[in-house]
DNA sequence: ATGAAAGCGCTAACAT
DNA sequence: ATGTTAGCGCTTTCAT
């Protein structure tokens, strides 16, 4: 592999020329030529290594989420690996399989690595541990948290507002007459199945309904939790008129069940879903469902690490969370107010 | 951030004999204990850049693919990248958006960041470019190329027997009566595409069908796609009483369209789609399949390429393809034969 | 088993 | 605008 000593030796400048050339420097026209014409006949290539050693900066962010197979997740992590790249940042995407081992081992990991920045969805972690592995106080390795709270920690944050998402789908629902809810929620030590939780309780109370806690069902956010919970609703006594699933996994699970068990959406049972504009509207009857803003979130995730590895901390911590839609479909019956 | 020198300057011992440590090298168990503790104390990482401008490894590894939205791409990349983590390396991913340009540009990038290694789902790289970038013949960089062939290139390959997978499908049609089955295909210049009509219309040779050139619809994998194509085929005045839809993408358009337009499967037409397990079978009704191995193609890649960067090409070039399978449902109508 | 020293390829003063 | 030089943190001979 040719050196930045090669191609001083071939144009008989020196190496601090051309480093500087590299570097976007000014040369003589003709030094310019020279040089560009060395580096492509000796197909040069600046080693990475050797300038991260010298510069401290190694031009890598690390994504740190539950997992790819999570179509949510998958879509916005995509998008912000385009967004750095265009910015001269690649991406190590690490995925820890919703393990809280392998979760810290490999923020750790990537802290090791001497990533420049990193984006965390986070699932176990706490406070003491982020803070403690990425020193995010002292805004050595900018940290951008992405899709969850993590409860204590003050810091840069890309949210959505799910509380105001799930009142207004669970509204929606009240309004068409419905009484008894079902709510099938994630793990509630993640913030966004708190949240969602919330939403729901709080139309709840606006409406003046009395929540039901055997209508509230915690599942771990995977299909068939979202199966499961879906046919124990179901299965109920005084069963649920209307079930409200809060993530595009649960409601697959759900809309699964529905299907085997031969149950009708919305004649036997209304439904709004989570996420996934695709596929809610191939499923007999589509399904009305709260859809997030995935790009919105993509681009102020890669904006905001963008701006911090820069060194611009002018606004932290950053914590305004994106608003979230509800796509109205036909999977939502009236139900006749007694 | 420490250095090796700050463990040396609290230990009392050389530079080397840490580094010796560090590389799990023997020292004396009383200098084994000072140095643990020095590099405890001390917060001590390894510099992976001056370890990396020593030793010419970077222990990093670039995946390149089409794109991360692909969900039977999504899946692998997640399972490869957990293999090479646990074997000290980490994945770079790429994604270029179907973009020509940038797959081209993202490979040199790749190449450029000196990896150890790449991980290639080609789409419109051609033999002499990859050749030229990777210098894939004098295995300098390891490159291990998945799901799709690329033309006059011999090299190491993870793929899928297509063509058999597609006869199969094809042959259950035929089977069940069907004489005008509907292909909708992905662009010819990806070889899976090629390989699924071949297959497509080796299945109706050998059961001494004429192959109708109206009936094969070439789209480009996309939801779109599958959608547009579908509803041409049923708009035909003589329309297919089967189709067939050769990727996730593509299927799910499909089932979409018939959805909207309200026709049934298998009454009006009968289905074979790609891909997926999950959703396949909440659709009305489940939808016959042909299964990807897609985790034995994650765990072949992965310890193919791991072999290939210690230095192991006994047996190059790997071109063994994997078998795909039928996952049988309701969505093929039995036809009286005439 | 440990230490001294060279050098990987580059950048960034500083001097010219 | 160009050149000289020190040194980033590590590994690796080669001595001891």
């Amino acid at each position: 592999m040719a050196t930045i000593k090669d191609v001083s030796r071939r144009t008989g400048l020196s190496i601090s020329t051309i480093s500087k050339y590299i570097n976007g420097g000014n040369v003589r026209a003709e030094n310019r030529k020279l040089i560009e014409d060395a580096i492509q006949s000796l197909d040069f290539k600046v080693n990475q290594a050797a300038r991260s050693l010298k510069t401290n900066r190694t031009m890598k962010v690390g994504i740190l989420l539950p997992s790819l197979d999570v179509s949510f997740f998958a879509g916005i992590v995509a998008d912000v690996e385009a967004r750095l790249f265009e910015n001269g940042y690649n991406a190590i995407i690490c995925s820890f399989d919703h393990s809280p081992e392998q979760e810290k081992r490999k923020l750790e990991f990537l802290i090791d690595q001497q990533v420049d920045g990193v984006i965390l969805v986070a699932e176990h972690l706490t406070c003491q541990q982020i803070t403690a592995i990425t020193a995010i106080r002292e805004h050595t390795t900018p940290v951008v948290l992405l899709d969850r709270h993590v409860e204590g920690l003050q810091a840069d944050y890309v949210l959505v507002d799910s509380e105001s998402a799930c009142r207004l789908a669970t509204e929606q629902l009240i309004l068409n007459g419905h009484k008894r809810i079902g709510l099938i929620m994630g793990p509630p030590f993640i913030s966004t199945a708190r949240e969602r939780r919330a939403g729901y309780l709080q139309a709840l109370k606006e409406h003046c309904l009395e929540p039901d806690p055997a209508l509230i069902k915690v599942g771990d956010y995977s299909i068939n939790a979202g199966y499961t919970l879906f046919v124990e609703l179901l299965d109920m006594a005084r069963r649920p008129t209307a079930i409200l699933g809060t993530n595009y996994e649960m409601t697959l699970g759900a809309v699964t069940a529905a299907f085997e068990r031969k149950l009708k959406i919305p004649q036997d049972v209304s439904f709004i879903g989570y996420d996934d504009t695709q596929l809610t509207q191939i499923i007999n009857p589509p399904i009305t469902i709260v859809v997030q803003p995935t790009e919105q979130m993509a681009a102020q995730t890669a904006s905001l690490l963008l701006k911090r590895m820069r060194g611009d901390y002018s606004d932290y911590p950053y914590m305004v969370p994106l608003k979230a839609g509800l796509m109205l479909h036909e999977s939502i019956a009236q139900i006749k107010t007694g």
